[in-house]
DNA sequence: TATGAATGAGATTTCATTCAT
DNA sequence: GATGAATGAAATCTCATTCAT
């Protein structure tokens, strides 16, 4: 019955890739996206070099399979919040103080893959396909902003404009956290965003 | 009159220094940091490598040396458009459109600083002295915000947070131009995030 | 059995590490310490430059491999000699007589191996510490004329001002060798400095 | 008239090269061997280093000139004290006193110095050469020695063989008391290796 | 003649990738 | 399939030497 050995195959390649991941990620938050050599994550994966190009064609298959594995991370996280609430601001509310803190505490990897995106030319091609987690995650966050404004909760705008600048303040700030250039607490900075987007895109019924 | 040789010779320098500058840069530009190697600048300056280290002491002094200039020039443009203006709202405004203007067509520069930046932890260290250009374009974008509140013009909040947000989003909007996802124009982009803080922060009286 | 392969494993490194010894010898005695290339050891060992730094972190790894291993090659030399006799003084002969003729043979490696050490800050404070084989071969000759004192063989003086001279004899006399300044026959030049060590060179009458 | 502007070239050509000897022979005591650049003999001599290269064809030639600069120093120093005396064994004496003193103070120099000497060549091809100072350096010693014995002062042996013994203690003990390996005063190593050469070592019984 | 900027060969070291076992 | 030793391209930096001014 080759269907079983079949199967048991491509589970220990699924969990291999997953392992793998694992390592990529702690070696990124450690070392940085420069320090993540292949050494590096072959050992904190407990594999030899050998192995991990077994599962890997090459340094850009790994790094491409941790940015979708991060992303796939955040696109579930995000899901849950916007599945557990009715109201457009109450999600974006709960999705700020969540997401800056999830990323707070991730500062550097958050940075490591930038830098990794950034770099390879080919990633960022790849990256641009419609169909990637992190596209997807964009869209969630632009369709819960078309929604709100199609419910009365927001103005009128342009969601996707909407989308990159929220994107970019999230990032931005997650980014200045990471490189020690911020000393504002996490619930004071969530506070301070969602008031400048509560009285900034919620209309004023009057 | 030795001066004048002197002064020729610092011209030179200076000269060259400059043009290392564009080269730097111009690599930057199209290889992201980590294809800025000191080869690739000699020849886009077309100089001899030996020649690079003449003016430089090492790689870490040239990064360092474009980083500040770019700085030199934000700080520049942000002086001219504060002293020309005397409502901090119309400030603001100007400071989006001309500094969206402006990143746009230096994107992947900005963005391969930024990697140099969280690279080198030499290079953070230093940047983190309050007195460098980068830091003094945040303090006057916070000075400006802390103005206006005083003015009345803007609500009450904490100017830092404030500048914080406001850079991230300038900052993080001209990465998506440059790693092209995103495809709305300057203008709207701009009149977006002028209507998103005007609404958000200017004080509504009534 | 995993010890097996173990042990194979250690074998094979053993066995590389003593090549490049060889190699890094035959390069040293060839083109002196400056000439001490990492390309050249890689090359006269037959295997590649990447290779060589499998096996030493770095340069001074393998220099520093290099000077041990010669001063334990004459560490085990002297000892030989050392426990072969009972005599102090027939002990100092034969080292001379053995030390003239080895280090002849090997000359320009002495020397390198010097400049190694004179030139490399790093080196020569590793050296210093007491329990470097450099360092037990002169202790052990230091307590071979102390003994002889106790003896009644030798006069009394000290053992340590005893050692460097006796040292700095051996090690003159090969440099000169290695230099070619000096054409006076290994036989010979250890009679003569064994009959220097016996009476001086001052005429007694009687 | 030529002959005067002749004369007055040559004499500012031999200043030039005695004051680039100070200048390489002060960094040779600063840097050791392999920090003798050109750069700063240049600095040190206060001239550029193109004019450097105007006086001394190659980096060989200043170091060949500084050699033998120096044996000729040694040269003067030493007839002084053979001229200065009746006796050789107290010849002998003071030269053992004198050198030791002066090279403990330039150890590094003379260190510097065997380094470029081994590491050349060609260097070592010239210096082999019979009429070099420091060949004849080692011909008035040699020749001390064999005045000696034709005097009865010192019992007969090979002169040539002496001279080379007695060298090589100078020079070891100096190149002992540089890298730190040697805590015996000056006078007192002085006196042993006197009482070695007018003694040997072995108790005689009588 | 003096200068010193420019040169480029060459040294050390890292690390992605291959391949024999 | 797993291993990890071997590889060599590529990066940074130094410094003797040349040559236009």
């Amino acid at each position: 019955m080759p269907k079983l050995s079949e199967r048991k195959k491509q589970m220990v390649e699924k969990m291999m890739r997953g392992a793998l991941y694992q390592a990529a990620s702690s070696v990124m938050s450690e070392y940085g996206w420069p320090g993540l050599t292949m050494d590096r994550v072959a050992e904190e994966a407990g594999v030899s070099k050998g192995t991990v190009y077994n599962y890997f064609k090459d340094k850009k298959e790994l790094v491409w399979f941790v940015i979708t594995n991060l992303a796939l991370d955040i696109e579930e996280r995000l899901k849950n919040i916007i599945e557990s609430h009715q109201s457009c601001a109450e999600t974006v509310k709960e999705i700020v103080m969540k997401e800056l803190q999830g990323r707070r505490e991730h500062g550097h990897l958050a940075t490591a893959i930038i830098h990794a995106f950034h770099e390879e030319p080919e990633l960022r091609k790849r990256m641009l396909s419609s169909d990637h987690p992190f596209n997807r995650v964009d869209k969630m966050i632009e369709d819960l902003f078309a929604r709100g404004m199609e419910k009365g909760e927001f103005r009128k705008m342009d969601p996707k404009a909407m989308q990159s600048v929220f994107s970019a303040i999230l990032m931005g700030i997650s980014r200045r956290w990471a490189g020690g250039r911020l000393d504002i607490g996490t619930d004071e900075m969530s506070d301070f965003i969602i008031s400048l987007l509560n009285e900034g895109i919620v209309r004023k019924d009057n």
